[in-house]
DNA sequence: TCAATTTCTTGATTTGTATCAAGGTGCACC
DNA sequence: GGTGCACCTTGATACAAATCAAGAAATTGA
């Protein structure tokens, strides 16, 4: 629930709640949708009701890398674009159908403006995000191949029955082929 | 300078500045110092006067990896334990002499509360540090060894002369007989 | 329901980088 | 002002994972 995810981190008052909530749109993606385009720039900043997002780029050679993947009860979005109004270097794929809570960049910034929780809200939010990325990163380097698939496995087993194995092999920097081999040991 | 580094996210009046500035004391650290050390709770944030930092952690293996230098009139410190108040998951190290200005958390935390525009800075300031982490990341996963070096070189040209080649290697992902390597070509 | 694509698996080969091993260089400290 | 130790270089070898190549399985859509 949205409010939860605010509240996970700020107390928040009824009225800025209210405030809040009533800047959220509903909208809806297709399975395979592309939400944002690289060059696009991303207009909104999702809360997903339900359905998975994949954020990715592209190399110079043409490769696809996933970056994240994105769950219900959680926000998504190329944050990168959405703060800094510039053309996105990303991605974002609804991989599933989905159901998301929109709000715009000028009503996040009003709700900045306005209330402090919100600022904090942002600064912590974006913390998590980061701490995230952290572990990711050590985990990308120090950790060989199997060892990424395994951890991966057992944080998320369910997940290999909804997204296809090439989006996480790029996401555990590996081929889709090592993947299939790591798989079948075991 | 200080003030500067605040000024670059957001306006402070004089007031606010002056009671920020007062809340900053002056550290000194030698040559090879260690900062903070994995398992410890990092008691202050820093901003540079001179000299330059090094963030890493350990491998189980027991191999350093380098994270971050920090250099001159920028911030430094193990931002995840400052504000979470947790222990360490890394290290950070005074590679050359360096002077510092320090913030207790209780202080920036008390700036956080009292000032809306330090809380803003708190979250530019991480965004940002977020974004560099995401460029990085992304060259450590589509660049060869060889276009890593090189675009390290082309970017801090002058660093070389300054931070053993070890540290740089390990920043880059590579070993230091690697980084020698690609030294030699070219 | 079947044909067409796409995804996944499995095998053979290649490749970039790590590892192991010595020797060279230079700086710090007695 | 040498000598010892850490750092850097260079070479030989090993290895993990990428690439190349088919075939099998699954999904899509007409």
């Amino acid at each position: 629930m949205l409010r939860d995810a605010f509240v996970k981190y700020v107390k928040l008052s009824d009225a800025e709640w209210l405030d809040a909530q009533k800047r959220f749109t509903t909208l809806h993606f297709a399975k395979e949708d592309s939400i944002t385009r690289e060059g696009a720039v991303e207009p909104y900043f999702y809360f997903i009701l339900n359905g998975i997002h994949r954020l990715y780029y592209l190399t110079p050679a043409g490769d696809e890398v996933t970056l994240a993947f994105s769950f219900d009860d959680n926000f998504s979005g190329v944050y990168d674009s959405f703060v800094t109004q510039k053309p996105s270097l990303y991605y974002l794929q609804s991989l599933t159908e989905s159901e998301v809570l929109a709000i715009s960049h000028a009503d996040m910034h009003y709700l900045f403006d306005a209330y402090k929780s919100f600022e904090r809200w942002g600064r912590l939010f974006i913390q998590q995000i980061l701490f995230g990325r952290g572990k990711r990163e050590v985990e990308l380097a120090t950790q060989s191949a199997q060892q990424r698939y395994d951890t991966f496995i057992s944080r998320m087993p369910l997940v290999l029955q909804t997204i296809p194995q090439k989006y996480i092999a790029s996401y555990l920097g590996m081929t889709p082929e090592t993947f299939s081999r790591m798989r079948a040991k075991r």
